[in-house]
DNA sequence: CGCTTGACTAACC
DNA sequence: CGGTTAGCCAAGC
């Protein structure tokens, strides 16, 4: 089915992101096969399975932020992962897509 | 089968 | 730049 496969595309996409890259929902989605299922990616982020190795934390929103509330332990940790892999953050917990960006 | 919800995004004001 | 509206996808009830 075309979900399956899609769904194997957004593992794929998500396991060929670089370390000290980040990828947003949108572009995660588009490359699995939904340009518009920029929900469906967060929907499945969410449910991932957690005895997988996928890097969920270098996946940001459009705005180069961590999806999370600040001050939230989710966000903390996954900001704490992305600067552990060289990724910086601006005063606002931004990232700069423009070169952080793994496309 | 239809409405609501959610780790989203872009356009508009 | 912040708040609102609309669009899209899949899952849950």
């Amino acid at each position: 089915m075309a979900s399956e496969e899609a769904l194997q595309r957004f593992y794929t996409v998500l396991a060929a992101v670089p370390a000290g890259k980040v990828i947003t929902y949108g572009q995660l989605a588009a490359q699995a096969g939904n340009p518009k299922g920029g929900r469906w990616a967060g929907y499945l982020l969410r449910h991932l399975p957690a005895n997988s190795n996928l890097p969920w934390h270098r996946v940001v929103n459009a705005q180069g932020k961590v999806s999370f509330p600040e001050g939230s332990e989710a966000a903390l940790r996954q900001i704490a992962l992305l600067e552990d892999e060289g990724i910086e953050f601006s005063n606002s917990n931004r990232i700069n897509l423009k070169r952080f960006g793994a496309v």
